[in-house]
DNA sequence: ATGGTAGTAAAACTA
């Protein structure tokens, strides 16, 4: 059996209904195998599927109204669907959808933001992390083909972040969210860009709507993330952002992260 | 950034 190319993305829309032209132009540009989206702000009957079916894409959503949400866009249809974790109920549900193509399994997660540090939610969010490890631990090994895909607001190392030393005591750069980010990556992830792209500075994938400029003044942060198991990343070729798609008209603050495989 | 902008949804809340 020859190999097969195999395109999985990931991108948080900020609201599927307001970006639907963007993330269909992509798609159609694009043509990952799956999709994954987070901030689909819509509750699950509400989802825009219509134009991802006529494109003969399969849509998984795990939404509500207003925040959060997620979805699993797909050219193949996804079994052994997962939604939220265990543990997550009420208004922080619609975080985590998990679906299996072939003898891929994907898990789309939208991680906490945080709020800020001192709150409840900043302990609710590495107690999320925590949650998460147990899920890994609990449904997957290290030698299954499983790839983790989403914003998981944190920026892992330095390099990740524009100014480490002024962000530090941020939600998505405290020491605390990195180390919880690090105990669920120490189950056995590999951080596909950072495979490819080891080394290399400025590569974010989050820019804040509220600086001014912040694209073009370099002041951005890699929170949105392609990890997987040791024998996919075997079978990784690539893995790139797409900055382009945050220079487009209307865009969200961030921007789309994608990673190619030899099945 | 003790700011700022964007989306939801109809006044704040979330990010």
């Amino acid at each position: 059996m020859s190999p097969s190319a195999f395109k999985v993305a990931t991108y948080n829309c900020n609201s599927i209904r307001a970006r639907l032209d963007l993330v269909l132009e992509w798609l159609d540009r694009e043509e990952p195998d799956v999709l994954c989206l987070q901030e689909t702000k819509v509750t699950d009957e509400e989802f825009p599927s219509d134009p991802f079916a006529e494109r003969a894409y399969h849509v998984v959503p795990h939404g509500r109204k207003a925040h959060a949400g997620v979805a699993l866009l797909s050219r193949q249809e996804a079994h052994g669907l997962e939604f939220g974790l265990e543990g997550i109920h009420g208004a922080d549900d619609a975080r985590l959808v998990k679906g299996t193509f072939g003898d891929v399994s994907i898990v789309n997660t939208y991680v906490p933001q945080g709020r800020a540090p001192d709150t409840s939610h900043f302990q609710h969010k590495l107690e999320w992390f925590d949650r998460l490890r147990h899920y890994f631990d609990r449904r997957f090994t290290t030698d299954e083909l499983l790839l983790w895909a989403g914003d998981f607001n944190v920026a892992p190392d330095d390099i990740d972040v524009y100014d480490p030393k002024r962000l530090a005591k941020h939600v998505d750069f405290h020491p605390d969210a990195r180390s919880a980010l690090k105990r669920v990556r120490d189950w056995g992830f590999v951080d596909l860009f950072r495979l490819h792209h080891s080394d290399e500075p400025e590569q974010y994938s989050f820019w804040d709507y509220r600086v001014r400029d912040a694209l073009e003044r370099g002041m951005g942060w890699r929170l949105d993330h392609i990890w997987c198991t040791e024998p996919l990343a075997q079978r990784s070729t690539d893995c790139w952002i797409d900055v382009d798609a945050r220079r487009a008209e209307r865009p969200s603050d961030h921007t789309f992260v994608v990673a190619t495989f030899e099945l």
